[in-house]
RNA sequence: GUCCCCAUCGUCUAGCGGCCUAGGACACUGCCCUUUCACGGCAGCGGCACGGGUUCGAAUCCCGUUGGGGAUACCA
């Protein structure tokens, strides 16, 4: 491919949808880039055609090596899969800017020869004080041309002279300004200056590959953020330029943060892709809350309106023409909202296996835990399922039922709530507990008497019964001496789950504080 | 400064000239359920930025104002 030279680029005849996804190894990958993604992904594969992921890695200066790799990984995550990228290769390869460098030459070329390119001699500085008096006199900024039509020899001779020039477009009067939105339809685009295509380092600059890269990839569809609608004309002069079919454009509302402007990593945690995946977020959670981010529910055939759906159903009904151009703001609450909802629609192994990385890292499980612990957890998980809306919450309400009975930390709050009735009830739910059995029955499972329903049978007769005690208060010195917490999960399957020898355990020895 | 994009409850949105005294979801408030906390159920709060047109009729079409955002780089 690098071999070929401007004269024999043939327009693409693509005869299947392509999209991809370009982003930038510039450090943790942006929440932007999923949301690009799966528009694109859907699109793709409603249409039967191909996703693909490219790396602009063109910028030197921000670059970070191990910033692609996060950009697999969070992508992968996501379920956001392409067909096509750096690590898989295909028939379009290389897919790392860097790697093309040879590419874009012939069509720097071409348009040198052409006359719709020019070198620019001029230095930095000069073009910083052109700009400013530009923006003092009220007037348009942009290139003055200065350079435009002068030989090296002729331009060394001006002031603010640089030996290394760079490669500008020349932006005739007559440049399209209007193209056609996807999302928006016809749009208006500020008219371009004359851009710099080729930098002083030998690089592209993003305008220049990001043509270059999308023609000869065969890109049928650019789906990018609403930051790019002013760089548009740019592009399709690049693409008439250099006798080339533009493809369509779909320009994307700018995800905001709560002060509306462009969520940013340095402002919100959540920009950054791998924020979701530590603080326990499901990908088809976030993917869910991303598609409603500019997108509308689905509506059923009754009308009514369903803000819960998988990424095929988004797919399959996906139409640009619905996307909004609202730029949203990006509401944590949502999405909590539906990442519990999503991890109490989870079968209840399936929720445990993802409760694992957390409390391995939380230290309440160790890297290999046994088949017992393994058990104990499903039996906890099918009681907390519930109470969170992040898989990392679940640490404070799994970590009492992996801990030594004599370790158990009473929290403080948990304590000061107990009423002076506590020692009074405790013993009373000692002596009730005592005469239930805590053998685990025949090996058939019947036969068990240390069961949640006997339990709460025994605590209600002897304590709200006997005593006279409201369940609240009845029930309250039990929580806290079982979990240490003054909320739990439920407190009689909580003891069935300890068994009874950590219930006994547990319960005296609270009750030797008192 | 210049140019471009956008404008329905706090937030995400439905609405594409009459079905709208504007519907839903999240959040918030209250009630019910209840051994705590949740889940679940019920109810409530809350919006068409403003001003002109067009029209028999405007949240919906047009213009202006205001407001917000973005672009103005040898960054993407």
């Amino acid at each position: 491919m690098s071999d070929k030279t401007a004269a024999t680029i043939e327009p693409a005849t693509p005869d299947e949808v392509r999209l991809r996804v370009a982003p930038s190894p510039t450090g943790d990958p942006h929440v932007g880039t999923a949301y690009m993604a799966m528009f694109d992904l859907a699109f793709a594969r409603q249409q039967g055609g191909k996703f693909v992921l490219r790396i602009e890695d063109t910028d030197r200066a921000r670059f970070q090596a191990d910033s692609e790799q996060q950009i697999f990984d969070t992508l992968e995550w996501l379920g956001l899969t392409w067909d096509e990228g750096p690590d898989k290769g295909g028939p379009y390869a290389p897919y790392r800017q860097s790697e093309r460098l040879d590419t874009y030459k012939p069509y720097v070329q071409k348009l040198l020869d052409e006359g719709k390119a020019y070198y620019c001699y001029c230095t930095s500085e000069r073009l910083a004080e052109m700009r400013e008096f530009q923006q003092k006199q009220k007037l348009p900024t942009g290139y003055d041309r200065m350079c435009y039509g002068k030989t090296r020899e002729e331009r060394s001779k001006e002031p603010g002279f640089s030996d290394n020039p760079v490669v500008r477009m020349f932006v005739p009067d007559d440049a399209p300004l209007t193209f056609t939105d996807l999302i928006r339809g016809e749009v208006k685009a500020p008219r371009p200056d004359d851009q710099v295509i080729l930098k002083a380092d030998g690089f592209p600059t993003y305008h220049l590959a990001v043509v270059v890269d999308d023609h000869e990839m065969a890109i049928t569809h650019v789906v990018r953020g609403e930051e790019w609608i002013s760089s548009t004309p740019k592009h399709i002069l690049l693409y008439q330029g250099l006798g080339l079919e533009p493809p369509k454009f779909a320009h994307m509302p700018l995800l905001r943060d709560e002060k509306k402007a462009k969520i940013s990593k340095r402002k919100s945690p959540w920009a950054r892709l791998t924020w979701f995946k530590e603080q326990g977020y499901l990908p088809e959670a976030l993917l869910n809350f991303l598609a409603l981010l500019g997108y509308p529910p689905v509506i059923e055939t009754d009308g009514s309106e369903r803000e819960v759906f998988t990424f095929e159903e988004f797919s399959k009904n996906f139409e640009w023409s619905k996307v909004n151009t609202v730029g949203p703001i990006f509401n944590l609450d949502k999405l909590n909202w539906l990442n519990g909802h999503y991890i109490r629609e989870l079968p209840t192994r399936e929720f445990a296996t993802r409760l694992l990385p957390f409390l391995v890292k939380d230290g309440v499980l160790s890297e290999q835990p046994s088949l017992p612990e393994l058990g104990r957890l499903n039996l906890v998980a099918e009681q907390i399922q519930t109470r969170i809306n992040l898989l990392s919450e679940a640490t404070a309400l799994v970590a009492p039922f992996f801990c030594k009975d004599d370790e158990l930390p009473i929290a403080d709050d948990a304590r000061s709530q107990l009423k002076e009735t506590a020692p009074q009830v405790i013993d009373a739910a000692i002596e009730a507990l005592e005469p239930i059995s805590g053998s685990l029955g025949k090996p058939d499972g019947s036969d068990v008497e240390w069961t949640h329903e006997r339990i709460e049978a025994a605590l209600r007769e002897a304590i709200v019964e006997g005593l006279g005690i409201k369940p609240k208060f009845a029930f309250g010195p039990l929580r806290t001496a079982v979990s240490g917490q003054r909320i739990s999960p439920p407190l009689f399957e909580s003891m069935e789950i300890l068994g009874k020898h950590s219930t006994m355990e547990r319960l005296k020895a609270l009750r030797a504080t008192l």
